[in-house]
DNA sequence: CGGAAAATTGAGAAAAGTCAATAAATGTGG
DNA sequence: CCACATTTATTGACTTTTCTCAATTTTCCG
């Protein structure tokens, strides 16, 4: 069980906003949901913690993230939260079949997306098959994602559940061997994991003590032997 | 960390050969993924504990179960399983982008199901709206229901895991009033909610000796307080 | 520089896991 | 159709992991 505490506003921590504009530098430069985003999508900023949509509300868009970094998450009648994905640049939000959202997605950076009402989207969908295709690959990733994170929450130990976090972030970033950068707080990493604070906590400084990592800052990560985080891992 | 043994092959338990052949019955009577597996699925029959595919294998093909049980797990390199989904009649399998299988499918009880060639299935795909508006459908229910197990595996503890997971089966279940059948085993079980075989049956004995629930066999379960075990789930 | 939020660390408690023994159910062959 | 062998489920005793609670330190930001 977990404490259930109301969750804290993160702080902002990097800026964003000389990512903006990609529809007038390249137009058509990429398919399918990319390319829908950019012609037809509307520009919408957020501040860190607010909301950009909620859990069983009008599922009346979809969106495209193209700076910051955002938290899905589902919070349990008594308060308690997990944190499905986190969503970075590029990633999609909210390409649901049904008439709400199935999630809250709230801004932990400073955010900047693309928004696309949902007749329009559907509209599109109808038309271009590069689109269905995009769209149909996207879901699929998302599904498989969530299968791996069943694993990770089913089945891995906190110290494989903290280097796994590690490596994912580390393969999603655009310089692998350089230094992550980390976002969120302890506490969403937390809810993300199924696990406590004090245990991520304890297991990014176990990483550190051992010379696996380097923690210049909290929110800053050197992966220093990789394939020692890898053995960790263990099961990823 | 999960004791890393052999799974054993489940028994069989229901008969199921008068559910076939419902394409002649009614051609034509469900749009969408179940119509195109009526008329172009060819049926396969599976006996308990075999493999129907195999995870990192071709996806050639897409299923529909029309009888049994089927599991759909990931196995660690150290042979920890987490079981993400049971998949039983109507429910579709392999509906990915990917040229792999993002599982390995067994059947638990005697299985029937439909089977399409991905060719065939990416053709009508294509040609037909209805087909598409169905998986799409289809993906975002699985993408839900994976965001359920999430919460489950990362917020719920043991007692709160098996009145879910009876809540989930009576939900599923024809008659919700009736007993339950559970025909996968304790392990089973055990691996769909990241917990120990023997966890999952102190859980169960627990909702017994409380009058929660009646256990007339280990695998007939019926739900005598409903508000009560929903209680218990707490937050599902 | 100072206050607030976040992160770290320690000590003790609780939940679930492990190991082992027993019981129950299943299915098989005589 | 019944006795037996095998698999599965249950239960208990003990261990381990992670959580909880609390104090302290560090970081962030005005």
């Amino acid at each position: 069980m977990r404490q259930h505490q109301q969750y804290p506003t993160p702080i902002e921590q990097n800026a964003v906003v000389q990512f903006i504009a990609p529809s007038t530098a390249a137009p058509e430069q990429i398919p399918g949901f990319s390319a829908l985003m950019d012609t037809v999508g509307i520009r919408k900023v957020f501040k860190p913690g607010q909301v950009i949509f909620l859990e069983d509300q009008p599922s009346d868009a979809v969106y495209q993230v193209v700076a910051g970094t955002v938290r899905c998450c589902r919070i349990t009648t008594d308060g308690r939260r997990q944190i499905s994905r986190f969503v970075s640049t590029d990633d999609e939000m909210a390409l649901t079949a049904f008439k709400t959202y199935d999630y809250t997605a709230e801004a932990i950076t400073e955010v900047v997306l693309l928004r696309c009402p949902r007749p329009a989207f559907e509209a599109a969908l109808r038309s271009d098959e590069t689109l269905r295709d995009s769209v149909f690959q996207r879901m699929a990733s998302e599904l498989t994602a969530s299968r791996d994170q069943m694993v990770l929450l089913g089945q891995l130990n906190a110290a494989e559940r903290a280097a796994t976090f590690l490596l994912r972030l580390a393969g999603n970033s655009a310089e692998p061997k350089g230094e992550l950068h980390l976002p969120m707080t302890r506490q969403d990493i937390a809810d993300h994991l199924g696990m406590t604070l004090e245990t991520v906590s304890r297991m990014f400084n176990k990483l550190k003590r051992t010379g696996v990592i380097e923690m210049p800052a909290p929110d800053r990560i050197r992966i220093c032997d990789h394939d020692q985080l890898s053995t960790i891992a263990n099961a990823a």
